[in-house]
DNA sequence: GGAACGATCTGC
DNA sequence: CAGATCGTTCCC
């Protein structure tokens, strides 16, 4: 079981991610995404509001995005094209239904538990330089979906210090 | 009750 | 660039 990142790491606040989507993202980059000994650093996200077509809250509330319209702060997984996971954190006020969608982490620790769960010979580069793959990696499933990313659970939303990109 | 469609990934 | 593969949603 690796240990959380360095010295001065915490989980983000609750008020931080309660922002607005597009407010989110940029800062959720060089954060850290812990997942049980397994970690990495954010880099790359998008934002998901409810007035976008393609966002799952688009059509109103559904069971599937129930998530998306609770507080934020937590974790909202979906099951995509039959065979792939894909994680949010969600943002904004309750009821608002926007996440930001966590398109790809560079992965830092717990990586040869990371590639057992990848397709053997996976490059590190490619463990988890997509949404799907770093579900895959990670082993992040429907199961998750809903957790408080903002505790002390087995899925934490971190900070290291390490500040986003000026220019990202 | 059924059909169409993905916030994707991989291999040809 | 097409196929894999199935839960969710929407329409009849």
């Amino acid at each position: 079981m690796a240990s959380v990142p360095s010295a001065c790491v915490r989980v983000v606040s609750r008020a931080l991610v309660a922002r607005d989507a597009t407010e989110v993202a940029p800062w959720l980059l060089n954060k850290v995404l812990v997942v049980g000994g397994c970690w990495g650093r954010i880099v790359e996200v998008e934002a998901y509001r409810s007035d976008e077509p393609a966002s799952h809250t688009f059509r109103g509330r559904t069971p599937r995005n129930s998530v998306m319209f609770g507080p934020a702060g937590h974790l909202y997984v979906y099951f995509s094209y039959g065979m792939h996971h894909c994680a949010n954190v969600v943002t904004g006020a309750a009821g608002e239904g926007q996440a930001v969608l966590v398109r790809a982490i560079t992965p830092v620790a717990g990586l040869e538990e990371m590639r057992s769960r990848r397709p053997p010979g996976t490059a590190e580069a490619r463990l988890t330089d997509g949404p799907g793959k770093l579900c895959q990696a990670l082993g992040l499933t429907l199961a998750d979906s809903g957790r408080d990313v903002c505790g002390d659970g087995p899925v934490q939303l971190c900070d290291d210090g390490m500040p986003p990109p000026e220019r990202p």
